[in-house]
DNA sequence: GGATCACGCAACCATTTGGTTGCACCTGCG
DNA sequence: CGCAGGTGCAACCAAATGGTTGCGTGATCC
């Protein structure tokens, strides 16, 4: 099971869900679709350069992708990278139950 | 389908998986098996403190859980929090994908 | 009983993070 | 053209984070 190779950006995926606001931000935008962040701020209780912030930590994460249209930029959830989290916890959970059938099988 | 009664505990495991030290340390635990702080330490770059509050963060996330063994603390993985977060992640991949098939049947 | 080993607590420090405000820069529209 | 709305810096700030060191306490082993 070629496991273990996953790349950098775990940091920033975990990290970038790790925040309320964020995950309110992604939410929104997987199922209400794309927006800006001028209009995300009108439905949050922060400024839109907070917003902006938390844009780019959601990008750097790959969970977001920005497109301009005219003098605005559209925000998209690209939620593939979300795939490579799950790995990484299946193949954590995969390793812990494997030792947890090799003791089952060895103690009593 | 009993979605989106996701607890609190959220931001703890995200938190808790976003930095790398702690990721070590989890798989170590999940597949060497429990371990005190003073062990993890002596395979680690840093001080058996340093270790102690990376055990604190995957404590409060749940993903960690102490017994104390006569004058050490083993530590185990205790990764049923991980399905949370996949749940989580699940859900949010179910949104846009609704929204994606729905676009898709409306436009071209 | 005494040395030792692991743990717990606290102070302290540098850096990152989440937020703000102010202002300059484009772009589209009437 | 002129102006309004959306973006993009940049400076600044408070609090959280990840790390250190020093020291006190408690259990174990001979």
């Amino acid at each position: 099971m070629r496991s273990s190779e996953f790349g950098i950006p775990l940091d920033a995926v975990f990290g970038a869900l790790a925040d309320p606001t964020r995950r309110t931000m992604i939410r929104r935008l997987a199922d209400s679709g794309p927006g800006t962040a001028t209009e995300l701020a009108r439905d949050l209780p922060i400024s839109r350069q907070a917003v902006v912030k938390h844009l780019q930590a959601l990008d750097a994460a790959g969970l977001v992708q920005a497109e301009r249209v005219g003098r605005e930029v559209r925000f998209a959830a690209t939620l593939d990278t979300l795939d490579d989290a799950s790995a990484w916890m299946a193949d954590v959970g995969a390793a812990w139950d494997r030792r947890l059938s090799r003791l089952r099988r060895r103690t009593r």
